[in-house]
RNA sequence: UGGGAGAUCGUCUAACGGUAGGACAACGGACUCUGACUCCGUUUAUCUAGGUUCGAAUCCUAGUCUCCCAGCCA
């Protein structure tokens, strides 16, 4: 994968980058990127992925995509196909695909050793109970009375554990590192819970199911992870990953990974790095997964891969392609304080990418016939249009053109404001590729509204013509009515119309701020060239902006597009589009 | 009143004791057979108060503000 952008240095680009030249974990690189899979990755995901990744690439390194699938109750083969196959749309491929529940039995045997040191005990409080001794952030906790119970009495009880003998909830495995510690994590977590559900990989297998603390520190060594990249929430986890990884010191125990080689999971334990970095945060967008679930099973957005939704199925759909999300992750660095990135920047990006690598094509999307009074009945053309008027290799295609077209009803104003460079009853304007014309009168209904304008196309303007060099202030587009292919155009703009649809500090919640006018469904016409595409298929409709071919519902008969970004528009924004 | 983290243009982000720079946004202009692209220009920032230093965004002291943490979620 190619990246153009210019690389940030950022702090953990510097912190690798030292590590690999001091040589530490013997110069080695190794990332991993560790969805849970209980939800569709989003752009958010996309920031992780790229650093991961990344770091991986640039280093000459390797990164695992590695579902963390320790919690059953929550997670569903969908998502583990969908993370699949959006990593790789992103443009990115693992060294490894890993499941943390690849290693359950390691766990159970980390388990083992941790309750024959002393340092882990089964323990009877119900959750209630648990919280009750948790204390508060202002006051210590205290120690479980089933804390010192003797090694002996902790297996058999494991063992029983993990055989199915008790209900849910009735134990954890808990880890004894300090109840009074001021960081809530370390006193005394649970590491493993009862839970009698069918895994989706594992099957019936297990009952007891391992922690995220636990089972993620383990699972980044027994890979040989080198540097852990999470998201700062987890800042405060980092003294029990590293408590972990202590205790267990895999590298010292390979009977601990004993197995895991005859399954074809190579394991060559390290001591890997928690290092944490801030989240992508965009404005006027939800990310949270909660959210995005919610919006998707109350129908208020047409699925997960909406194109007015955040995920990579839906910026897929709506037409970003892969390296306008990379470059945006590029774009916003990598540190570790709180932010939010203006849409706009995101939107710069699609922009940037699509201009220079989307082919362009004519539509209009709100037509107003235009006829051409001095061209003969019947009259037509095959004209000659370049695809891209800043890259030759794009080449060049057949666009038809006749004596009546179709052009955008706002290309044209009976009663202009100041400034108004298109048609105006007696005025001129360039037909893009054609030549210019002059409006010469108009046909309208019973309601005074404009039902086709007449023109005359000025023969000498033509182009290659002398004549085609003649000023005239505006240039519109058009297709040609007898051979434009009528199309449906998906028109859509923010999902929320507040920058912060999270606030709800005013009573509002986010579904309060929905834009209404998030999708708007058209009838528009594309030139031939357009319907004809593939699927998934991005364009510039001159004047309008990029779209693209509907993933799914696109077809050369009945074509499909979604607009991804309008073109910036600096007459509209004057405030007069 | 606990623990952890972070404060630099509107928004991101650089600087690692030595000219506060870049990107995006905004605004103005040039160009234009896309009111696009491109190009040029302009505006705007070191949380506060002290201190150290020839020199502080950077080091020290004291504050202020913001975010995260009390799942048998990740």
């Amino acid at each position: 994968m190619t990246n153009e952008a210019p690389l940030h240095n950022h702090f953990i680009r510097q912190i690798v980058a030292e590590d690999r030249a001091s040589g530490k974990h013997g110069g080695a690189v190794a990332t991993r990127f560790p969805p849970e899979p209980n939800g569709y990755l989003h752009i958010g995901h996309a920031k992780s992925i790229c650093l991961n990744f990344g770091i991986a690439e640039e280093f000459g390194g390797r990164c695992n995509l590695r579902f963390d699938d320790t919690n059953p109750t929550k997670e569903d083969i969908e998502y583990v196909e969908s993370i699949q196959q959006d990593v790789r749309w992103l443009g990115f491929e693992w060294n490894e695909l890993r499941h943390a529940s690849d290693y359950f039995e390691v766990f159970y045997r980390c388990a083992e050793k941790l309750i024959r040191d002393g340092k882990a005990f089964v323990c009877d409080l119900s959750a209630e109970e648990v919280r009750a001794y948790r204390g508060t952030l202002t006051e210590a906790g205290r120690n479980s009375p089933f804390r010192d119970r003797s090694v002996e009495e902790n297996l058999d009880l494991l063992q029983r554990m993990r055989a199915g003998e008790f209900p849910d909830g009735a134990r954890t495995v808990r880890v004894k590192i300090d109840m009074s510690s001021g960081n809530i994590n370390l006193r005394d977590p649970a590491i493993y819970r009862i839970r009698h559900v069918e895994h989706q990989n594992t099957g019936n297998a297990w009952c007891i199911y391992p922690m995220y603390d636990y089972a993620h520190c383990i699972s980044d060594a027994v890979e040989g992870i080198t540097h852990s990249l999470c998201t700062l929430e987890f800042e405060d986890h980092r003294p029990l990953y590293e408590w972990c990884l202590r205790e267990i010191d895999l590298p010292n125990h390979p009977e601990l990974v004993a197995g895991l080689a005859e399954r074809g999971l190579g394991a060559q334990p390290s001591t890997p790095q928690q290092i944490e970095f801030s989240r992508l945060n965009l404005d006027f967008t939800v990310m949270s997964k909660r959210k995005l679930m919610t919006l998707v099973e109350e129908k208020l957005v047409d699925g997960w891969d909406d194109p007015r939704m955040p995920t990579l199925s839906g910026v897929r759909r709506r037409g970003f392609p892969p390296r306008a999300i990379r470059l945006l992750c590029e774009r916003i660095g990598v540190t570790k304080q709180n932010s939010v990135i203006e849409f706009s920047v995101l939107e710069g990006c699609v922009r940037e990418e699509l201009d220079a690598n989307a082919a362009r094509r004519l539509a209009v999307i709100d037509p107003l016939k235009l006829v051409i009074d001095n061209l003969p009945e019947g009259h037509g053309e095959t004209l000659t249009f370049s695809n891209h008027p800043k890259n030759e290799a794009f080449g060049t295609r057949a666009v038809p053109f006749s004596r009546e077209l179709w052009i955008e009803r706002e290309d044209f104003m009976e009663v202009p404001p100041k400034g108004f460079h298109r048609l105006v009853p007696g005025g001129e304007v360039r037909l893009r590729g054609v030549g210019i014309v002059k409006c010469e009168r108009l046909e309208k209904d019973a309601d005074g509204t404009v039902t086709a304008v007449h023109c005359s196309l000025d023969a000498e303007t033509r182009p290659g013509l002398a004549g085609a060099d003649r000023k005239v202030k505006g240039t519109i587009h058009w297709v040609s009515a007898a051979h434009a292919v009528a199309a449906e155009i998906r028109l859509y703009d923010r999902l929320f119309n507040v920058a912060d649809p999270d606030d709800d500090s005013d009573g509002k919640t986010y579904r309060d701020h929905l834009n209404p006018d998030s999708k708007r469904v058209v009838q528009g016409w594309v030139e031939p060239a357009a319907a004809g595409a593939a699927a998934e298929t991005a364009f510039q409709f001159e004047r309008l902006g990029f779209f693209v071919a509907d993933r799914y519902d696109h077809s050369a008969g009945k074509p499909v597009f979604n607009r991804a970004v309008t073109l910036r528009d600096s007459w509209a924004k004057a405030g007069k589009g």
